[in-house]
DNA sequence: ACTACATCGTTGGTATCACCAATGGATCGG
DNA sequence: CCGATCCATTGGTGATACCAACGATGTAGT
């Protein structure tokens, strides 16, 4: 009983954006337990990885929508982990850059991260896993083109 | 440039969630055009495949929580796609079911969901899209033990 | 130089999905 | 018969992904 209708178990999006509500899910409570979410997570990581950036290079590089950006950085330099200043070069800018305890969650957050593709990836051995991994991406690169 | 982080590229909890929205996106764009959205086509499918139901059950075959089952049968019921019937043998339930339009639009639905597919799995050949629906079914129906 | 256009940050929305708590009516176990 | 449970419903919340519009600033064309 309870069987899930074939309609959806037997079709790739069906299962691509279920397994994604039990992938979210568990980085989500990854990230809780550092006060995080996914958004704050991306632009913790773009910038410790490009360094200081715009708040539209940020959006592009996070997959994230330009006021999604301001209220993520919003909350990110009210806990200290950001800081903006003004681009002296552009004053349309803000200049968004990691601070000391930035780089400490960044960090943090990794670790959680790490976890979570553990429990996310279950019962798939080493071999799949690269297979899944593989089809995954060159699928996303093909959809964000 | 634009580049995207590598600690979220290279994780396949980032892979997965990110070629959700695509997904997410590709089937709501093909629901719009029946004026529908995916908790509806959810509940088409459970009634079309395993009859009348109450709401409970809808809502364990659909993945959906209690309240959201009600609001889509509710839109659902509005357009004549489904109708709500007490059931005489215990009063607590409702027996929802399919209407002749209902059937309509789920065949109609079906069609556009299968466009998607093969927008979603895009550059997949067909042994790629088998090993790819096969690793992700393992994955949730682990998750979803 | 002046005008038209584009860019950036920001505000203030919307939609979808997922989930939770509480209520009142109905049913069932003991 | 009474307490526990089940069901539908109401009324929230949070996260992600968007969109439109505004003012300030910068750039390009003429």
């Amino acid at each position: 009983m309870a069987e899930t209708p074939e309609r959806l178990s037997a079709r790739p999006s069906w299962l691509l954006t279920q397994l994604a509500v039990h992938a979210h899910r568990l980085a989500s409570e990854g990230f809780a337990e550092a006060g995080a979410r996914g958004y704050h997570y991306r632009i913790l990581a773009a910038l410790g990885e490009f360094g200081p950036a715009s708040q539209v290079q940020l959006g592009r590089r996070c997959t994230m929508d330009r006021s999604d950006v301001v209220a993520a950085i919003n909350e990110l330099s009210e806990r200290g982990f950001v800081e903006r200043a003004p681009d002296p070069g552009d004053r349309r800018r803000n200049i968004v850059s990691l601070t000391a305890a930035g780089h400490q969650q960044l960090r943090r957050l990794d670790e959680a991260l790490d976890a979570v593709q553990d429990q996310l990836l279950g019962p798939l051995g080493a071999a799949e896993r690269a297979t899944l991994t593989h089809l995954l991406a060159r699928l996303l690169e093909h959809h964000a083109r």
